[in-house]
DNA sequence: TGCCAGGCGGATT
DNA sequence: AATCCGCATGGC
């Protein structure tokens, strides 16, 4: 067992785990409550778990907790490397808000959840997340990914409690279409299973290094991925900071807000929606912008 | 009950 | 290239 703190003050921005884990960018934690969007209040609330796969194919397991400034961990390895990749703390946000839009709801937006980071999770558990989050509640999409762990993936002990890795892709790869449909995986059991198996068989997932729209299209290939779940992964995992998912929430926010961007295919309204959300870091807004409506924040806006 | 949830694949036009 | 339709499951 090792453990250590971060002090989150001298980061270049604040930080607020506790959004950046709520906010439907990443369904590969979970709360040491058993909560779910909850109470906890932020910079002080409950400990979160993950697992991580090390270079070497080993597992290891991280419990994260942050207390105003501070953000502490005991893990089976060092996690302090792993703890700055994954939740982006040396993201500056005060250069990336002065790209975004000087409009009410993105303004809003950033003061409600000022500190959430985008995160940078492994792209393989990302692509599988997301073939999952098609049409589906977001705390369905994290208990579909706690039933692959528990079903799937290879067991870790920490403290004196087992948990279980994420699984890999020859692990997924390996399961039946109705073993994925006994963990409620519903229609999305086959995508789940064929996309693993072509990362097996070597279809590239990494596409980092391509420009934005050939990586989306690229990732097209996997089954089950479309170009909204594609920009996901390149969002989420990928460190394509300008990728904004085009679901039904930014869809909708589009109609009202953003009306001269409703063009008629993904492609083109996607291009428009990041102009207008600043470019580079059209992403990032539309995260905050997301988790603001997502929990109510319209019914804010009006008053 | 019927509708919706961070959509996608396949068929049809 | 655009549109339509079926698809699993669970919560309200």
């Amino acid at each position: 067992m090792e453990r250590g703190q971060i002090d989150l003050s001298t980061l270049p921005s604040t930080f607020d785990l506790q959004s950046t884990l709520e906010s439907g960018q990443s369904y590969l934690w979970w709360r040491e409550d058993g909560g779910e969007y909850a109470d906890a209040t932020h910079h002080g609330g409950t400990a979160w778990y993950l697992t991580t796969t090390r270079a070497t194919g080993e597992p290891a397991v991280i419990r994260a907790r942050q207390r105003d400034t501070l953000l502490e961990w005991e893990s089976t390895i060092d996690a302090e490397p792993v703890l700055f990749r994954r939740l982006c703390l040396d993201d500056d946000l005060d250069a990336i808000r002065a790209t975004a839009p000087d409009d009410e709801l993105v303004q809003r937006a950033y003061d409600a959840y000022w500190g959430m980071r985008l995160v940078d999770d492994p792209p393989f558990e990302t692509l599988i997340s997301f073939i999952c989050s098609a049409q589906m509640r977001v705390s369905r999409i994290h208990e579909m990914q706690q039933s692959l762990r528990e079903a799937f993936g290879t067991p870790v002990e920490f403290g004196d409690k087992t948990y279980y890795a994420y699984p890999t892709p020859e692990q997924l790869a390996a399961a039946t279409e109705e073993e994925l449909r006994d963990l409620s995986l519903g229609y999305r059991a086959p995508y789940v299973q064929r996309s693993a198996e072509l990362v097996t068989e070597g279809t590239p997932l990494d596409v980092r290094g391509l420009p934005y729209e050939e990586a989306r299209e690229a990732l097209t290939e996997f089954v089950g991925v479309g170009d909204k779940v594609a920009d996901c992964i390149l969002l989420f995992s990928l460190g394509y900071y300008e990728a904004v998912p085009l679901d039904t929430w930014i869809r909708q926010t589009i109609e009202e807000y953003y009306p001269e961007c409703d063009c008629r295919n993904y492609t083109e309204t996607s291009r428009a929606i990041r102009e207008a959300l600043g470019g580079e870091f059209a992403g990032y807004t539309q995260t905050y912008v997301f988790h603001f409506l997502r929990n109510g924040g319209r019914d804010e806006l009006g008053e």
